[in-house]
DNA sequence: ACAATGATTCAATAATCGTTGAACCATTGA
DNA sequence: TCAATGGTTCAACGATTATTGAATCATTGT
């Protein structure tokens, strides 16, 4: 993972209403969400959706898959545990074998 | 955690610097670093960084402690622990006992 | 081929963010 | 008390981002 990857994807989770987007995917798991179903359970106009949805997706968050005149999309769950661990890498640089995250998979 | 908090985290991590900072303080841990020598390492004007630091303190990425005219700043690993669960809560709602995701403390 | 449905693109606007040097405040030490 | 050092605040500019409806493209079904 790359600085220039990790921040675009920081800042694609900046965002209250892709927040909402991603979360919502995380909790459909590998079934994920076709685009129309999403903008009804957040009440979003079409075009800001799409606007949303692509922003996640050119950061790697989410991917997408055309079905039809569908298209559906997951959260890209190692995408997330990548940036966990660019963002705490070295956690533990300084005080050996005393890492204070606990459960979150570091350099350590 | 509510959205507002894990969004202005979220945003705080959506700039180079920013991340550039954290990643640092990561790598001091416990002890952490003075203003100065952050400024030292990453090359920084003192108004912008000070300006960074404000950010990250005020999201709750980091926090700082006064040592005589220095301010000392760590960052908050709990903090970020925190944002990563709310994150990926509900990651499993859909395929109960079968997490992607291995190794990041979730709700699963 | 054509109407209907799902989704994206576009242009324009409003709002927010990042950077900088100068000025300012706080603490230390002579 | 005064100079020196560490840090923050301020104002101003430029750049980026979010939102919206209308227009456009793609796919389905008759």
């Amino acid at each position: 993972m790359d600085k220039l990857t990790a921040t675009s994807m920081f800042e694609s989770l900046a965002s209250g209403v892709r927040l909402d987007i991603v979360r919502l995917l995380v909790g459909h798991g590998r079934e994920g969400l076709v685009a129309g179903e999403i903008a009804r359970k957040l009440e979003l106009p079409r075009s800001n959706l799409s606007f949303h949805l692509k922003t996640l997706t050119r950061a790697g968050l989410v991917t997408v898959t055309q079905e039809g005149r569908y298209q559906r999309y997951r959260a890209d769950l190692a995408a997330m545990q990548d940036l966990v661990a660019y963002l705490t890498a070295h956690c533990c640089a300084a005080e050996e074998g005393e890492c204070e995250l606990s459960g979150v998979e570091t350099s350590c």
